[in-house]
DNA sequence: AAATATATTTAGATAAGACTAAAAATGTAT
DNA sequence: ATACATTTTTAGTCTTATCTAAATATATTT
């Protein structure tokens, strides 16, 4: 149906629509998949004939309802994969991703289905993330707000609340992204302000900022 | 390491060098592999350049050792996930190939080792056709074409020589599959038809079906 | 608003793998 | 041994996906 590249390049944009409101820019592609921004340019053509994305020269790109369905295809088996690597293979969460990029590229629904099955219909990766069913929709999964954690606490961030571009620029200058491990270290009692540690770097955050943020706690 | 077209290439002349004591013609190659055969002298240039096959011009190709060593690792991925497909995604025998000659190519040692684990370390597929062990050797089997039996002979179907789709259909259509008791009831003298029986049902089956069906005599 | 910087696209090249058509080698028959 | 047929190789083209370098559009700064 679609090549393994075509692929890799619809759950690229899939990732990165997101964390932004706008078209997802050449270059973020460019970036993500470690090519170059021109090849990046001759496949959003290729994928815009094919009608998976939503193309205007200069402006960024979209998924289509085609584009995002497929995407959504490709992760639902990456997903279902990594539980079998895991659960029956035996491998650990940090050494599955390598392979299940290779198994996700594998072209047959009945097989996904009764891999789905043999899995016991798994809801959650084993890194957390949502397995989309059949029709790309996700599951829900608990989420909670930075503002609600209490000092000491951390989790992953998994998704922002406002999706404004201001609020997008300010986590990107401060090296905020999705896959971020933040921790609580102390809070202001006179603004609620946080304290919180991003990887090696401490910041502190207004009350605003931290309940923007959702974390998946652990 | 080796393009999945490589894989191919090597797989296909590893199965043809069994019927041929002179090295592989080209032609029969890009038979076997559905391509033409200006396809096939080019990629023998790339094998020969890559020391997987002796390859004279006009002369056919034979693999050398590490071609031999390379195809057999391919074909013990491709009958283990055979294997997997049957045992555990309840696939039946006639449906496997095609997922395991995508599946073949998935490119991780450690992968295929806990696969075998989790096979439990199996020794023939689906079809009866034995797995190469890492170092490349295949386990041998004492078993005989149904076809060589005498009337009141009996042995268990252990495998197939075609394995065409067409001829496990027939056979699963007739309650014939691995592990099934096949008994020699009578033989007609004007086309070698068998009558056997199978479990507690009797049919006839032509000369052809029965000299590609492999037992073990007990 | 002009100048500069950055992002994006175009143009042209490369590599893998396949193809067609033509040339060359090998095999077979008279 | 010559002529014909078949097999194999070569030469040149195509597609996919990538790249570099140059051109163009957009964004930012002064």
């Amino acid at each position: 149906m679609f090549s393994d590249s075509e692929e890799n390049y619809l759950k690229a944009i899939f990732h990165l629509e997101r964390f932004s409101k706008e078209g997802v820019s050449t270059n973020a592609i460019a970036e993500q998949m470690h090519t170059k921004a021109s090849s990046v340019t001759d496949m959003l053509k290729k994928l815009a004939e094919k009608k998976l994305v939503n193309y205007v020269k200069y402006q960024g790109v979209t998924l289509t309802n085609e584009g995002k369905k497929t995407a959504a295809k490709i992760i639902r088996k990456h997903r279902l994969w990594e539980v079998f690597l895991v659960e029956k293979l035996d491998f650990s969460w940090d050494e599955v991703h390598e392979i299940a990029e290779q198994l996700e590229h594998i072209e047959s629904d009945v097989l996904i289905e009764k891999l789905d099955r043999h899995l016991d219909f798994p809801k959650f990766d084993p890194h957390g993330d949502p397995i989309p069913s059949n029709d790309g929709t996700f599951p829900e999964r608990d989420k909670v707000l930075l503002s609600d954690l209490s000092i000491g606490e951390s989790g992953v961030c998994v998704g922002v609340k406002d999706t404004s571009s201001s609020f997008l620029k300010f986590l990107d200058k401060n090296g905020i992204a999705l896959g971020k491990k933040i921790k609580v270290i102390d809070q202001e009692e006179f603004d609620n302000s946080l304290h919180i540690q991003v990887g090696k770097e401490l910041f502190t955050i207004s009350h605003i900022i931290a309940s923007n943020l959702y974390l998946k706690s652990n």
